[in-house]
DNA sequence: TGTATATTAATTGTACACAATTTAATTGCC
DNA sequence: GGCAATTAAATTGTGTACAATTAATATACA
């Protein structure tokens, strides 16, 4: 028998499996805004900064080209971005936050606690697993 | 400012993006068995079970019917399963390793070590990231 | 200056994920 | 036995993910 080949002997599929149920959990909570797990996140950076290029948004979030432009096509129709060529430079499209955008991060202020509380984990907890995860995510190969 | 909205604290983010770096880490090792990462996980438990029922295979991996039924028929398309209804009842669809799906578990053999390798966790760390995963999704709400 | 190289998004194609619905088969209950 | 309720897969539709290619623009440098 191979032992090393036992699913529950995986790292990666509670990994996996965890990351899936976690932004399952968010769902109900991002339905009310209208708004996908990967495009919440989107609107966390540009909460953040209120404008940046697509290029920068990918190395943020580690999302290419392939998966942003679409999505960001989906939040600029639904009002909460405006996307526009650089005018120093027609390659590079800048994301600048609408003002629908802007006033949705009220609406999300409360979202990071009610999910925290959907998540069964100490403060402890929550911060070895935050570390060792940014560990996995920063040097990984 | 509202400190919880911001991207570097929230936990929900390294989870996710972790996960996508471990299961792309992989992508070298199971292109030369021609798998994807679902795929190798669907295999990991038919090495261990011989055969099992589509609903029993969605409860292990939490996976449903709309991505395993065209993921099942990919892997009966490579000759690595078959699937068939069972004829106590014809609802269900069994599914059952092949002998080359079967073969293929040898030169799977090496695919955990390696992938450990790629991993920057000592053995103690990776226990607890295991133990906190599970913990997660078995009682995420 | 002109051309090869590099850079940035967009596009194309494949493969998940999952909600919601549909289809077929089985079970429960009168 | 007959019909409602339940169950198991399959289907449909939307939205990621990511590799590979393409198109447009900018830079470097002979």
């Amino acid at each position: 028998m191979n032992e090393a080949l036992r699913l529950e002997n995986q790292l990666c599929f509670p990994l996996y499996a965890a990351a899936k149920a976690v932004t399952n959990s968010y769902k109900p909570f991002l339905e009310s805004i209208n708004l996908t797990y990967t495009q919440y996140i989107v609107m966390l950076v540009l909460w953040e900064k209120q404008n940046i290029t697509v290029k920068d948004l990918g190395a943020c979030l580690y999302l290419d080209s392939g998966t942003l432009t679409p999505l960001l096509k989906r939040l600029e129709a639904k009002g909460y971005i405006h996307r526009q060529r650089s005018p120093e430079d027609e390659r590079v499209v800048e994301i600048v936050l609408s003002s629908s955008g802007e006033g949705l991060r009220d609406k999300a202020r409360e979202i990071p606690k009610q999910m925290a509380q959907c998540l069964p984990l100490t403060d402890d907890e929550a911060s070895t697993l935050y570390r060792l995860l940014y560990k996995i995510l920063e040097q990984t190969c």
